[in-house]
DNA sequence: TATGAATGAGATTTCATTCAT
DNA sequence: GATGAATGAAATCTCATTCAT
């Protein structure tokens, strides 16, 4: 009754109102189903406390998702694709030593800046159920960046990068693991530092 | 508990009698809980199924433990002793170099030799039910082996040993975890070379 | 505390007690299942109206069978066997004369005696969800009474006894579902008599 | 349907064409709920299927129907009005041999002709629900074929014609229910024989 | 007339726990 | 000590129907 165009009376949403309402409904799910899992866990969070939190009804979550176990996929996909990227190698081709060493600083401190996104990164590697249901699509997206890692360290002549690459990441995992679980106390710069020191 | 009924008239079992089989039962069905709580997930086996692997009733379990929680409560306590056990840490009072180049080693070997009890490890740490149940006592249980830890950077003149303790103890906590994760795979000896040049 | 024998009190139940408690519940759940399902129909009858009717709890219901698919399996599987049973066919190799009037005669008095089992009955044959779920157990379960049925046209001397057998097939079900529709007004009796002139 | 010009002005819908459309419309929605209820059942098929299948929106279909149950009601009215006029018993007032013999027959033939139908017509007769729902319609319907039916047997000179009337209906319905649930194997032809060498 | 997002009641199913034996 | 039948609460998911547009 406001002032909508005459001939919009009564007709239904275009394209575009259905399309916006859509992305910012599933957002809203998918960012209460991302903090409740982080915080409590996958098989502990029920659908209905996600609707709660979401402010939706039970019923809406299915017409934005197939089932809880979507929801996961759906997330736990979008985490590696933004962790990938704030660490700056989706935007490059290859490593330089600095592009590397960003590489490294920026591995821990993007664990401070989403805390949410790492308790799942992590929960995805150490619950059975979770593992199974996404390893492959985890490692699919990571391959090229590891690729691009394990070239950094042919190309510094190291005698067997591909060792090299797993020690770097097992080290770095472990880590972020520790920061997770112990943000407030956790050294992270004097562990930068450390590391910078060893690794580059 | 002294004189049962006719059958048991002739040698009435004596307290220890009686504690052996509840230990034999209760560490059957401990053994079931915590392979399948490494291989699932603690939320998804159910009380049946441990029934069922330890070859005892449902009813049972409720009397050796009070509920699943509980059950998951004992089994990582002694995952937890186990594993500073097989480190060596539990046997000594203080490190020398000799016995700190063995703990990192062992740091490594002992993931391949039971895979279940560190997947039980690093689920505690990710599980957010899990690690709010049980933080606690398993700092309490570990910080006099990490006092130890730290009295040997200080021997060794390190700046600023708990700043060291923390950083190996990330470190070692990623290559476990990646070894859990790809046991077949991953190059446990390449790494342990390398760990031992970077930190001993 | 009445006269149970010492060396029983506290202990479990036996293998026959447990036997006799399965059968007796299982038994009345699924009589319960099927007064509703032939009452009202598959689809429309809940597992909580089920329960309600058999006294038990919804639970228990799943103790006994797998899903509600295989309460209805069950209870139709029964269903058939009874029938066949009925119809004295079970208990003899092959048909007389005597025999076969009598088939066709108790074909119809069945139906009055258990209107429930063949309302089922007929629904399996009209429901495509149920159908498809049973045809080949069912089929199973009335080949050998329909070689019979065959054998005997074929002594007889028929032309084609395989049509001769699925016309009165077709025929006898006809009447049964008409019986069935209008149990108080079909005229049992006088279509009897006309069965018996023109098939016997 | 003259010249639909730019949003209308030339040419205001008429109420006659409006009509049109919605026929046009709720004969899609009424033909896909008739294939969709005599294929999987009238309890299994949904709204948001139906819809699918007719190509329009959930919506749309409470315009032309006010509850799901409403659709089945339409259809199955108008299944029952199409098969007796198929039978060509609506056409004539009374019938002579010739009109008998053609009924019989066709009352095989017409069931391999439209199998949804007659999947929806014996799907009526035996779910609990819908025979409660539509029986009194379908007898309303159905009485003035049936007096048809039973005057010719006066005519003839049977004893009793509503018995005979409601054996021979027992008899028909039997056979298309099994041409309907085997039409690929039932020996068609043969039956019609045996039929008309029987009742005619 | 036409759309499809949104709801909420209810369905099936699971499971930790209890308890009579 | 030992059993497993029984419960009931809660979980996931479906779907007819409504309603703003």
């Amino acid at each position: 009754m406001t002032d909508r165009s005459v001939k919009n009376i009564m007709s239904p949403r275009t394209k575009e109102q259905l399309e916006v309402i859509k992305t910012t409904k599933s957002q809203r799910i998918a960012e209460a189903a991302l903090s409740l899992f982080a915080s409590q866990g996958y098989e502990v969070t029920s659908i209905s406390q996600i609707a709660r939190e979401a402010g939706v009804s039970k019923g809406l979550i299915y017409n934005y998702f197939e089932s809880k176990e979507h929801i996961l996929k759906d997330i736990v996909s979008k985490v590696f694709e933004s962790v990938w990227e704030r660490l700056g190698l989706s935007q490059i081709d290859s490593l330089d030593d600095t592009a590397y060493r960003a590489f490294i600083v920026k591995s821990l401190d993007i664990v401070l800046d989403d805390l949410d996104h790492f308790r799942l990164y992590f929960a995805v590697f150490t619950q059975p159920m979770v593992i199974s249901l996404l390893m492959d699509e985890i490692m699919a997206k990571s391959a090229p960046y590891l690729e691009m890692l394990q070239n950094y360290y042919t190309e510094k002549g190291y005698d067997d990068p591909a060792l090299q690459m797993r020690y770097v990441g097992a080290v770095l995992d472990g880590i972020q693991m520790h920061i997770m679980l112990d943000p407030e106390n956790f050294p992270v710069d004097g562990v930068k530092k450390l590391l910078v020191e060893q690794f580059t």
